[in-house]
DNA sequence: TTGCGCCGAGAACGTGCGTTCTCTACGGTG
DNA sequence: CACCGTAGAGAACGCACGTTCTCGGCGCAA
């Protein structure tokens, strides 16, 4: 099974073969920029113009490869999706088994939490600030967690858990973001670890040592 | 012990005291307004013209309880917070012991859950939305959370359970609240709290009988 | 009744921002 | 060199919104 919770490839953009490069080059700086903006100080609060300054490309290059501001927030998002996705897949790299995939979950967050511009799950601060307005971005939002739920339940199903153990630690996961991120500190991952541990072994037959 | 989760009786605003039933309810009015269309389209979607028209109360008196916009939000965060207290104070009312009257936090998320309008929680919005920005803001989200959090604990404290179980079932309850209003499906109540069932009876020693 | 103060309705003002337009420069091709 | 498409800088436009101001009406004291 081993699913390794990759992110898809490019998005359907349709440019030209030969100009790929630079062009690739503009949009990952406008993404990376733009990210960065986003997720710092809300969306709302960041204009098109905060983003040409900081990502060092004009307003017209920018519209030409997002039409709208709309567009430019979901690349945002798929960009924040592969930085999740490969940092819980670095996280589980050394794991043998998957009850510690499961656990490098909260492993990975204690790591992000620490970063000192943290500040949440950008998902969720993106669905609570525009979700009620913007259905794609909404259901953007909602296919990255299910993407995640996916992932959580298939490591439990390989860990012999039942199915209902899936849903409570990503509920755990969750949790823990939104609490390190109101409270200021990273002691939520700790926290969300350690209930992981208990319904984990409680679910699975508690085959192995703890921790 | 018994913490009965009350609010404050009000905010210091320093109005007469002969106008206080007048004024008090065009304050109510305001809030009352304001709390529904924050929640349900977002803080920045609502522009203090709608406001107006949903309260039926003029601008100008608007401004006189409420000097600036981060005012009235503030005044809505406290109404939501009264909210919430009172919807865990019922919801435990009936609960004989201490273990109930946690598990009847995540009875109270699934009534919640299911109403039609329910968009997640206000604060963790507010927050996500506004917490950049707007420090008194993000201060008064804390207050709340941390004051769940010290119901959470006390409750397990009267329950003989250990300090680390406190921010575990508040955790659950967190990400509970993000997973239903992104999912758009009731589920994560019965998740978190058979989670929470397993939690404190492993943590508490299993002294009664399971849910 | 005459003045006076409060209030609601709504216009007005300033600002920020999403989006588009203009102007200029430049690099490659015949 | 002349030509063309493209890019950058930045102005411009339209709109939304937070906040303030104006106007007309209404209740009330003398």
């Amino acid at each position: 099974m081993m699913r390794t919770h990759r992110e898809n490839n490019r998005s359907p953009g349709g440019y030209a073969d030969a100009m790929e490069p630079a062009v690739d080059s503009a949009r990952t700086r406008i993404v990376a920029a733009a990210d960065e903006l986003f997720y710092g100080r809300g969306i709302g609060k960041v204009g098109m113009d905060a983003v040409r300054d900081a990502s060092g490309v004009s307003l017209k290059t920018i519209y030409r490869e997002f039409p709208s501001k709309e567009d430019l927030v979901l690349a945002v998002l798929e960009h924040r999706h592969g930085l999740w996705t490969r940092g819980i897949d670095t996280a589980a790299a050394t794991a043998t088994d998957p009850r510690a995939r499961l656990l490098a979950i909260y492993d990975h967050l204690a790591v992000w939490f620490a970063e000192s511009d943290f500040r949440g799950c950008g998902f969720i601060n993106a669905f609570g600030e525009l979700g009620a307005a913007h259905p794609r971005i909404a259901d953007a939002v909602r296919g990255y967690k299910s993407t995640f739920q996916r992932y959580v339940d298939d490591l439990v199903a390989d860990a012999g858990g039942p199915a209902s153990l899936g849903p409570q630690l990503a509920i755990l996961a969750e949790g823990a973001q939104t609490t390190a991120a109101i409270a200021g500190t990273p002691d939520a991952a700790a926290a969300a670890r350690a209930a992981a541990v208990v319904l984990i072994d409680a679910a699975c037959g508690d085959q192995l040592g703890t921790s």
